[in-house]
DNA sequence: ATTCATGCAAAAACTTTGCATGTAA
DNA sequence: TTACATGCAAAGTTTTTGCATGAAT
């Protein structure tokens, strides 16, 4: 199986675009992290290893590693895009809680079977999907208020 | 069982805010139209039932219609952030077209059931979820290219 | 009478774009 | 060498906020 970098590689070499120094940067950053970063903080840790790299190299990368496969758009219903790596990772959902902000990622068959079902019964080729599941975690119910 | 208009009146009077011609007229025309209007486009509709209304108005409705309940926001992942009624109506998922953005709405127990399930095995009480199938449609499967 | 809401415009936050320069292939 | 990438700053978008005025309770 190929490394992420060597699929962002393949990907820019398809395209004609080039792997430069910053491109390999934020993709490591992203790697390192494991997820869950909004731009902003991808740029703040970016920086940190290349004080001279620019705000929309990181916009204008994270598009391209979208574009790639490499990284998906999260959405945990608090106004912050987040971008978290999916390449060689299986697949998992989110499950939110929405008091303390824990966030437990999730996978099921039965719910994945299903999904592939219920597309293919709507005449759809299922590409991808997201789920988020929100709710209260043990320990933000057992304290009060 | 309440009416939106009603849930909304109560909802108001409980933060001790006021029920306005303005706030009245956007929740009736996100009812009337029935899902998945942008801000923008929202505020076009209500525009042209009052001329005078304020872009600020249509977003500082939108989140107290979101607190309350009644709608809820919708990420179709193409970067527009869409509202939906969901007071009343019986919750349900999308299945979205990537190529033709055709808007399946869908409902199934057993994915329903599941996510409860799931839910609980990790200590969590589900308040809410959201689920997207993202796909190519028939139509656009068998379209060349 | 109070307190909140509104419209407007300005500001803030987030993202994209144009351009001159630099660099991968 | 050529074509693409970069950083910067400017410009777009989208959303929020401050404030004087107006309206609901």
């Amino acid at each position: 199986m190929k490394t992420p970098q060597e699929v962002f590689a393949d990907f820019l070499a398809d395209r004609n675009l080039k792997t430069t120094p910053q491109r390999r940067l934020i993709l490591d950053t992203l790697l390192k992290q494991n997820g869950h970063l909004s731009p902003e903080e991808l740029y703040a840790k970016v920086k940190k290893r290349d004080k001279s790299i620019g705000q929309a190299t990181v916009y204008r990368t994270l598009k391209l590693l979208n574009e790639s496969g490499l990284i998906e758009t999260l959405d945990f219903a608090d106004g912050v895009t987040r971008y978290e790596p999916s390449y060689g990772e299986e697949h998992h959902d989110h499950l939110i809680c929405e008091r303390c902000g824990k966030n437990i990622e999730i996978l099921d068959t039965v719910i994945e079977n299903r999904q592939e079902q219920l597309a293919a019964e709507h005449g759809f080729a299922l590409l991808r999907h997201k789920m988020y599941l929100y709710g209260l975690c043990d320990e933000c119910r057992k304290k009060k208020q």
